[in-house]
DNA sequence: ATCCTTTTCAGTAATCATTCCTATAAGGTC
DNA sequence: GACCTTATAGGAATGATTACTGAAAAGGAT
């Protein structure tokens, strides 16, 4: 696989020659809706895609502008920010600790080993001041191991 | 701060001294809300709990329960799981990186420093098979520190 | 260029989680 | 028990996202 191209333009001639490879469309639409991800460092929400491609495409649905992030996602042009939750989570646990996370079955699991604290992340003063930290280790948990096992056997 | 006890029922009453103790009422949907959290290792949604309690409190509303788990997090005696964004946000960049988030602006910076992969998270093999690590670094960033210490001088 | 097929787009409606608003109810104090 | 404050219930409103549907556009074969 090719690298991109870091200047915008370079990206998007990569893109277009990538998705006509894949026998995708290279849409204005699409193209733009990468180039307003790709021009900035934000991290933007696809509110804030749409209001951006809008300007240079006004006709443009806000549906096209979440289904092409998805497909961009999907053919892994862009990456989806962080983990999104669908809905808030409570944790009787109070105490600092990390999360082991069934991407399968969504079981979330406490991780109290600490062999990482705040102290690791030095060196970041001219950032900021960094107060917490939250980790989560992403995988699939034995159980759904088995069964997928199972399954295939 | 004493600790809670283990038991449910010991949490409970130390929960409702704490709330008399704070001047807070130990209400009956209070002290249910509660106790649906801790019942679970599984970090349960708003929904779940409102479905849970309501089998023991039909007339609960959604809002109470809303309304109730946010007092518990604010008081903390409960934990918010994880970090919850209020949309999908995405990220020109496809490589593995952790994130710097500024808890004051929203503001997120790409942190390519690793120092920190799967091979520290070796000792898992009986939880299941580990695939992706996500690590935010919570804190203020150097620019609303500065607007800090301006407003406070 | 014409026709056909498939993909993509726009616009609206629906859904889901959450918050806002307001009147009622409950708890604690005198 | 009257009074004051806090908490609750219920419904309406909001915001983000997805589902649905029909129109438009793009590509390929003739």
């Amino acid at each position: 696989m090719n690298e991109p191209c870091e200047s915008p333009n370079g990206r998007l001639d990569w893109l277009k020659s990538r998705l006509q490879q894949a026998g995708h469309k290279a849409t204005h639409q699409r193209l733009e809706v990468f180039r307003e991800v790709i021009q900035t460092d934000a991290h933007p929400d696809a509110e804030t895609v749409f209001l951006g491609v809008r300007e240079r495409i006004p006709t443009i649905s806000r549906n096209t502008v979440y289904q092409t992030l998805q497909f961009l996602v999907d053919q892994g042009y862009i990456a989806p920010f962080g983990i999104h939750q669908a809905s808030h989570r409570y944790d009787r646990n109070t105490m600092p600790h990390h999360h082991l996370v069934c991407v399968c079955c969504g079981k979330v699991s406490d991780c109290t080993q600490s062999g990482l604290n705040l102290s690791h992340f030095a060196g970041f003063e001219n950032w900021g001041r960094i107060d917490a930290l939250h980790l989560e280790l992403r995988g699939i948990c034995s159980d759904c191991l088995s069964k997928q096992e199972i399954a295939s056997s």
